[in-house]
RNA sequence: CGGGGCGUAGCGCAGUUUGGUAGCGCGUUUGGUUCGGGACCAAAAGGCCGUGGGUUCAAAUCCCGUCGCCCCGACCA
């Protein structure tokens, strides 16, 4: 590709509205084009580099017997109504109506679309296990989108789902999936990418993996050992504590006027917080009744376990005296009975308490719940904190760190199949249910968190697996027709050789040239300028300047390099 | 959906307080001089000041409405 005739403007100053570094580059180097709220075209620069991750993609899952199909966008509504999910989800689902008055959605994922191409088709359990994938756009109104392509509303992704007749299947599948997941990430240049538990969230089904980059500017929080390999989304990391000690104390009401927050009554009442009982209230979504979750003082509430838990979505408590609490003074005895409470398991760890008395300026301490409330089950709903107690080596090796969710797979279950009628026949001559697997990549959303984590303060450094062109050929002074000639002919041959080019001819002086080719990001640079044909050299060098000291360099650019020196001796340079 | 910020030329911005002929830098076009890290000189093109209404002799500027964008939060494959 000639420079000169490529569709792109790249600009100095950075766009007001950019505050990342993926999203400042890819706007100033004429990668995309904002069209409106989450909605992005995507410069030929841009779409060569995300062919390049699907080509990846498509390879791994051929590998694991993937067979690529392609799902509408836009369907009847009627199959999402089968599922259930045309009800459960909110906004997030686009609607519409065709001519006809007929319900219509946008495609936001296709676990329907694939059950529907499936069903009546693998209706024999000769036909089990399979796995179906597409590349395809998918369109969700986010209530938010951001970060440039980390968080838009219409995407393209990577999808695939896998059927099978026994869990044990799903769960070797499963595993296999993982493996491919991080073959491609490994290929696309961020083997960083770690695998971590997740919430399963709208999908359904029971176990999940969400791939992150971490990077400070991702949008998840994650919890990571930094002593084995436990790792885990904020959303469903284990939080246990460690046992307090100290014996039973006697129960005692105390006079606490005016103290409402945990940190005023445990300093009033000299205690330490982490033995006092902090209330939050919640009132469900579904029925609008009250949830009052009691916790450890220094302990937060995880929303997100709490929800699963009470199974419904939640939202801060209004008019707390309508459920009989008593807001600054509420505690596990004497409680109001028209709420549901549910008891953390930092609550375990000691025997004596302070906490709300159920009565305006009165708190207990020593409370000890089994004597003075009675038996109560605990569960996990805490968050987990800096330095916490790590579930599979127990020791305090929990940190805290932040991600770009790039992929996600999926142990559905039934949940798509039973509910739309799937069946086959299995050998014994009974109709049965099959189950899913399915597996997700956000195609830009992966090459922009590739960008996050390559980049100099000049643009990205694009992993030459995924990079638009291999090599970058810059022709200084292109006006000297010995230059141009010269360039021009070598422009040729590696192209003949089957390397990918893009040619800058442009006249333009060689600060701008430069620095137009940061910000493409191209791993291989070559320049032929007239000073150096006059020595009779042309220079050869790699857009990431610290590759030479890498101790584990990439195999492919070292590859392109030697081909493109063996292309510039031919030429007796 | 809550909080904050912003809509003026392709991009970055000034002008709004105190109404009076729409400006600057970058980019673009033309001519010339330059030429190894965003060159210089000269000339030019390009704007319904987001949008609808109101006040006024006169509105980018004041008033009311509305739409959009960005950030934080809520929410979320």
């Amino acid at each position: 590709m000639k420079f000169s005739q490529m569709l792109t403007k790249r600009f100095k100053d950075t766009p007001a509205d950019c505050q990342i570094a993926s999203h400042i580059f890819m706007i100033r180097g004429g990668y995309m084009k904002n069209v409106g709220n989450g909605i992005y075209s995507l410069f030929p620069i841009t779409k060569r580099i995300t062919a390049k991750i699907e080509a990846i993609m498509r390879e791994e899952m051929n590998r694991i017997d993937g067979q690529e199909v392609l799902f509408p966008v836009a369907m009847p509504a009627s199959i999402w109504k089968e599922s259930g999910r045309y009800d459960s989800i909110a906004s997030e689902l686009v609607r519409f109506k065709d001519r006809g008055g007929n319900d219509m959605v946008l495609g936001m994922t296709h676990e329907e679309a694939a059950v529907h191409l499936a069903r009546e088709t693998a209706d024999s359990y000769q036909q089990y296990p399979f796995m179906i994938y597409q590349i395809q756009t998918k369109f969700r109104d986010e209530p938010r989108a951001r970060g440039g392509l980390i968080r838009v509303r219409e995407f393209t992704m990577k999808d695939a789902y896998s059927f099978h007749t026994s869990k044990e299947d799903l769960e070797q599948y499963y595993a296999r999936c993982h493996k491919a997941y991080e073959r491609i990430f490994a290929r696309c240049g961020v083997p960083e990418v770690i695998s971590v538990k997740s919430d399963s969230g709208m999908m359904g089904g029971k176990v999940a993996h969400e791939f992150m980059l971490c990077t400070p500017v991702g949008e998840d929080s994650l919890v990571v050992c930094s002593d084995c390999d436990y790792r885990a989304n904020m959303e469903t990391a284990e939080c246990i504590y460690d046992e307090l000690g100290g014996d039973a104390k006697p129960l005692e009401k105390k006079y606490t006027p005016e103290q409402k927050t945990i940190e005023d009554v445990c300093a009033f009442l000299g205690e330490d917080i982490n033995r006092s009982i902090k209330a939050v209230v919640y009132q469900k979504e579904t029925d609008d009744s009250c949830v009052v979750a009691f916790v450890r003082g220094d302990v937060e509430v995880n929303e997100t376990k709490l929800r699963n838990l009470v199974k419904s979505e939640l939202y801060p408590a209004q008019e707390l005296e309508k459920f009989g609490l008593n807001a600054g003074f509420i505690g596990p005895k004497g409680i109001s009975d028209k709420v549901t409470v549910v008891y953390d398991v930092s609550l375990k760890t000691s025997a004596y308490f302070s906490c709300g008395a159920n009565e305006e300026n009165y708190h207990y301490t020593g409370l000890n719940i089994a004597r003075d409330v009675g038996q109560v089950e605990y569960f996990d709903i805490g968050k987990a904190v800096e330095g916490g107690i790590c579930p599979t080596c127990k020791k305090h090796s929990l940190t805290l760190t932040r991600g770009i969710e790039v992929g996600n797979i999926f142990q559905l279950g039934d949940r798509y199949t039973s509910s739309m009628g799937m069946k086959y026949l299995d050998k014994d001559g009974t109709q049965k249910t099959p189950i899913m697997g399915c597996y997700g990549i956000g195609v830009g959303r992966l090459a922009a968190a590739v960008c996050e984590a390559h980049h100099d303060d000049y643009g990205p450094i694009w992993p030459i697996s995924i990079a638009p062109w291999q090599v970058q050929l810059c022709a200084l002074r292109s006006d000297d027709s010995e230059v141009r000639a010269y360039a021009d002919k070598l422009y040729e041959d590696l192209q003949a050789a089957g390397i990918e080019v893009l040619y800058d001819d442009r006249p333009v002086s060689a600060g701008v040239m430069f620095s137009d080719a940061d910000l493409s990001g191209i791993p291989v640079r070559v320049v032929v300028s007239p000073k150096g044909l006059k020595n009779g050299t042309v220079e050869l060098s790699t857009r990431d300047k610290s590759f030479m000291d890498k101790p584990e360099k990439d195999a492919a650019l070292e590859c392109t390099i030697k081909l493109v020196k063996g292309m510039l001796a031919e030429m007796n340079i």
